[in-house]
DNA sequence: AAGTATAATCGTATATTTGCGATATAAAAT
DNA sequence: ATTTTATATCGCAAATATACGATTATACTT
């Protein structure tokens, strides 16, 4: 982009958005499901879960981890992640703000299109 | 990136991320805000209320639209935005799936980190 | 018919994301 | 002590996303 007007918006606009840009993608999708699951926790079994290689799988764990949605502990010679339940239910209840929204604006159902 | 792996993974994953996606950028969810809050649905207003160019807004919207989050009728010379409040819904409703997930689990409380 | 206003689209520059091989790090096994 | 195993990080190439001026399309206004 020619200029970054991201900071021009308003906080929690930017904090949403940013958590959101954290699960645009499958792989951090499928990720956070496997964990959801507790099908596994050790990044080597997450690897093979995937389509993509191990160097990758580790970028997507660590944007997650920054984000705060997963939090990772090293047990030994492997490293266990999990998801921060605070963190990632927060998040849901942030879309809540639309609803609501749109019940003060008295809606959802006579839009005007 | 050198491939796309996108398509490996499962269709719901995608489906998930892609309207993630739609939301990851706080012009799209300054302009769900607007629309929700009925505030105006009028093109030349959103561009008023947002740090950005007409042409940006219009491919925002666009986006928005694309992946069905709102929905768009022209009226005389003006258009006219609203959210589709369906879409919407059902795609709040998809992260209850790792709320779910977590619960069969039984989990949510005893991480293993 | 000519001018004006609204919004979509095109073209393009720049920024960010994605993916991976190669390498580094650190603990476990030999 | 050396080798193996598990992960993280670096550096780079390719793909996408972001932003906007210029242009186009359409419908009101006069």
């Amino acid at each position: 982009m020619a200029i970054n007007r991201k900071m021009e918006f308003a906080a929690d606009e930017i904090a949403l958005a940013d958590l959101a840009k954290a699960i645009s993608h499958p792989a951090r999708i499928a990720i956070l499901k496997i964990l959801a699951q507790q099908k596994s926790c050790i990044c080597g079994e997450i690897v093979e879960g995937l389509p993509l290689a191990q160097a990758t799988v580790s970028q997507h764990l660590k944007e997650l981890k920054t984000i705060g949605l997963i939090k990772g502990t090293i047990e030994g010679k492997t490293s266990c992640y999990c998801i921060d339940w605070e963190v990632f239910n927060q998040f849901i209840s942030h879309f809540g703000v639309f609803a609501e929204l749109a019940q003060n604006a008295s809606t959802q159902s006579q839009s005007c299109c």
